[in-house]
DNA sequence: TTGTAAGCGTTATCAA
DNA sequence: TTGATAACGCTTACAA
């Protein structure tokens, strides 16, 4: 029996099939096919297009993105660079943005920092070198020159959430101010008067900057009809969580009777205040008010329910996009600044008292 | 007064240097500049060789990797497609995976499905076409074609803790069953004995599957010497509340005076039983003991503390890039499977009785 | 309306 | 050892 008188086929990596290919299929020249892919209005021989029509769909054919962003210089990419993808809001907006830019055709890369600032600019440069048409950053801009770079080549940058000091470019980012006002006043109402806000060290990340003057602020403006209201700040580190029992155990003390209660500046710190009361055993609400930025999807089942400031994280994703495509369409303003409102979602850690306590009318 | 003499310069986007440019700054070939770059065996005259590396250096070219991947059809991307971004333990398998191909040069290109099974062709499609060396899927591939697709182009795929039912490919993920059984056991020791295991919809999701499976086993083993065990399964839905609340009575009245726990397959369904809890008014580990897949950093903040299965997502992210890179050397033998141990953090919700309700010895 | 040919930035195959 | 030169797959003047 003659054994290799028929090869089962190899398993060839058939080879992706090329325009060369379609134009041989359909008997017609290179440039006939990219005009019929790339310019529909001009007018082919209807007997021509749809012999490469027939052909395209007989080779399953899809041009090279490669090949073209070669050839026009335009990738169809988008570069997403985030500072952590550990975050919730980061992932969150990256699917905000990510639908955006699927519509609009463009694809993104991610590149995730990982919390190390450092490889901000390596990150632009792998992105620029792969040709992305334009960089969405969720960073902390601490390396200056890195974005300034990307625009310098020409490449339209949108911020997310944290400005780079010195960078001009379109940014968009939550309320920071309305929205620690919201937090503030709904407190307030609730009946804590002894304010905290706890943030992670400042360092001159610009959301947190925004946020704390913000607090300060309103705690300023507020003691004017209400000079019994107090607030103060405190950074958190990581891992010293002692630093943190101490600063809520003074917090109780300042507070001598009125309700303390903590603003959390993200869910990160949120969990460490919540950690904290677990070790110093006090109850969320009744000996400790809590706000948070961020709502997640745990914080209704902490406790008695976490009270947060939900960020509209989908749009903000969205209209990051969305500013990128209108730079990437030619649109020449000036850098603008889209802030969205935060929305209050009240729970159990801002209710003073227990329902029990609350008298019958 | 002139007023066009010195225009400042216009800020014209100075496009990226090419090896022609360098040949020229150097006054040396293209050839030779590709050499020094890739044959570094090749030896070059030593004046040559720093001639062009000056040039380079004064021009901060990089090669375009575009135009790379075009000339030898590799592109030093990796695509790494998610079912979902929302989900903790998909971005912590990510995270590994990114950490990993950097390491090795490759830049990783992310497509999330947002759930939408239906979009995973569509999401290897465009992978592909951008040449991408490789894939990490961590999907249903529910869509059978697929990833068989890429493999047919001849692109070396890996699985993440989903099975793909008929292909072949190396296979990254927990050791489910013995997951599973460091789960049931522990609830056993702690002293529940009325089981349900409660997942999504199956669906013929692989890991769905093997758990179930896992904790079917469990059960019919366990119960040779413990005929008081007993154990039920559950498939839980989105939206609908109300059926797992009665779903979670059932087991309590079956239970008897015995005590009920469950095993929730993953973050999603732990979370949905909290919520289950809450509405009923039940008090974790006394009235119902829950261990749940996947640690989450809010795991020990539920309550008394949610026990759960720990999974070495950092591990299994990295192992699946490592995958990929051998294959991508060459390395030709039959599928893999890698199964790497879960871990169990033991906290209250297992924990049956308060601790003030235990007798002093 | 269609085809020819040049070129995008590389690398690889030849000669020199 | 180095340098022309021809691809890679595509788009786009320009010519026909």
């Amino acid at each position: 029996m003659p054994s290799a008188s028929i090869k089962p086929s190899p398993a060839r990596p058939a080879p992706r099939a090329t325009i060369a290919d379609v134009a041989r299929e359909a008997g017609v020249s290179k440039a006939t096919v990219s005009r019929f892919l790339n310019h529909r209005e001009t007018l082919l021989t209807p007997d021509i297009a749809s012999r490469v029509e027939v052909a395209i769909a007989a080779l399953a054919y899809s041009p090279s993105p490669m090949a073209q962003a070669l050839k026009r210089g335009r990738s169809r990419l988008i570069g997403l660079v985030v500072a952590d993808v550990t975050n919730p809001f980061s992932v969150a907006v990256l699917r905000g943005a990510e639908k955006a830019c699927q519509q609009a055709g463009y694809l993104l890369m991610l590149f995730n920092l990982g919390n190390d600032s450092r490889r901000e600019s390596e990150a632009i440069q792998a992105l620029a070198a792969y040709q992305v048409e334009g960089f969405i950053l969720n960073t902390l801009g601490r390396d200056a020159g890195a974005a300034a770079d990307a625009a310098r080549h020409g490449k339209p940058v949108v911020l997310v959430d944290r400005r780079h000091h010195d960078m001009q470019a379109d940014f968009v980012s939550l309320d920071n101010a309305g929205a620690v006002r919201l937090g503030g006043r709904h407190l307030v109402q609730a009946g804590y008067l002894e304010l905290m806000f706890l943030s992670e060290p400042i360092k001159n990340v610009s959301s947190r900057m925004e946020r704390e003057a913000a607090f300060r602020s309103f705690i300023a403006e507020s003691r004017d009809g209400m000079p019994e209201l107090h607030g103060s700040t405190f950074e958190s580190m990581e891992d010293n969580g002692e630093e943190l029992d101490q600063a809520l155990r003074a917090l109780r003390e300042r507070a001598s009777g009125r309700l303390p209660a903590v603003i959390s500046s993200n869910a990160v710190v949120t969990l460490r205040v919540v950690a904290s009361l677990a070790r110093l055993g006090w109850r969320l609400g009744t000996d400790l008010g809590l706000v948070g930025f961020d709502d997640t999807e745990w914080s209704p089942f902490i406790g008695p329910g976490l009270t947060t400031i939900a960020q509209p994280t989908d749009e903000l994703g969205r209209l990051a996009a969305g500013c990128l495509m209108e730079r990437l369409k030619g649109l020449d303003l000036p850098p603008r600044q889209i802030l969205l409102s935060g929305r209050l979602l009240a729970r159990g850690s801002t209710v003073a008292a227990a329902p029990s306590m609350i008298l019958p009318t």
